[in-house]
DNA sequence: ACCATTATTGACCGATCAGTCAATAACGAG
DNA sequence: CTCGTTATTGACTGATCGGTCAATAATGGT
């Protein structure tokens, strides 16, 4: 019926996503994203839609990938405080191998594009609620009820969250370690 | 000699300052901070510099005042929780009163221009440390010994860093209260 | 009153920005 | 084989970007 598309969309949203991931909304031109994705721009047009566009699909694919990795970790074996320990464990193996320098495209876009985006604030909003709740789940074997698992898993997320901070600031790995013993702590 | 300056310094670093911090480095264009500062782009060149020094510039005075103003309060009166809990209540408040979403250009910095620029990573580092260390003194009376101290220090920036990506990201203020409440309970 | 020095001004620069479009190409259905 | 449809291509746009500069203005010291 009409000419088929001669990139692999995943392929090319995967080296989209990464882009942002490194650079930010701002500072990554549409000409990084055409010389990441390989295609030209009218395609990167043609198959996305603007630049804001592709910036919520690759936020998207990071959530679907990156974030549920997290959660279907969560949702593994394991009492609560191996979970939890895991959750900053990898951010510590993370900043090791230098990926984007530790950094996490969920809290980049909360302080860049989700202030002034409405699409991406949902976007953000709805992604730290399902993480919270898949804490909450984790943490249900371990706590009494589900207001005292509710306002541990908030307080999980804000120490998580901050060592994404922390470890892209280039403060010393040991803080993300201490960070985590702490967190453990309170799941005796 | 020459011819006076026909502004006052301070005021208009702290309107550049706003500008930074709420908007980001790159989404700031030097007409903005024309706007912004009420000087014509000659002077601010002839003043401070590009726009990278220009960032600079505000990100210290962020530092020397906003982060110094927390540093104060942690070397003020009152228990090591006390000092610690009027951390997160100032987060909360900012959030309620709207103040750039609840954001802290430190944060801000640590994930955008501090990425690429050496001297904005070098200073937000050593204003880490220098918080680090204020909180470590706040704890000292309570804490059995110096590396206890430093290990919860690193564990409450975490969480206080993290509070300001959530605050920032509209997640509802009752998850900085709940991570306030555990940081406190560390403190028994 | 004059001069050396610095601040202010606004026009100006080339580069790059996000986004568009008409021409061309490649397919599958009939 | 033809045709309708969609993908690809690369040249193009106007706007805005950060940054510069020569002309002008304002000062304090002599």
């Amino acid at each position: 019926m009409a000419r088929p598309r001669q990139f692999d969309e995943i392929q090319v949203i995967e080296k989209v996503m990464k882009v942002f991931w490194d650079k930010g909304y701002e500072a990554t031109s549409m000409q990084d994203l055409v010389v990441a994705s390989g295609l030209l721009k009218g395609s990167l047009y043609g198959a996305f839609g603007d630049k804001q566009a592709l910036y919520m699909v690759a936020l998207k694919h990071y959530n679907r990938t990156r974030i549920q990795a997290g959660i279907e970790m969560l949702n593994g074996e394991g009492s609560a405080r191996q979970k939890i320990s895991r959750l900053f464990d990898n951010v510590i193996e993370a900043t090791r191998r230098g990926d984007f320098a530790g950094g996490c495209l969920l809290c980049n876009a909360s302080l860049e594009k989700a202030v002034t985006d409405r699409q991406v604030k949902s976007e953000v909003k709805t992604t730290i609620r399902r993480l919270k709740l898949a804490i909450m789940d984790a943490l249900k074997a371990q706590t009494e009820n589900e207001d005292q698992a509710a306002s541990l898993a908030a307080f999980i997320i804000s120490a998580y969250f901050g060592t994404r901070v922390l470890a892209k600031a280039g403060a010393p790995a040991a803080m993300i370690g201490d960070t985590r013993d702490h967190c453990l702590q309170l799941l005796l």
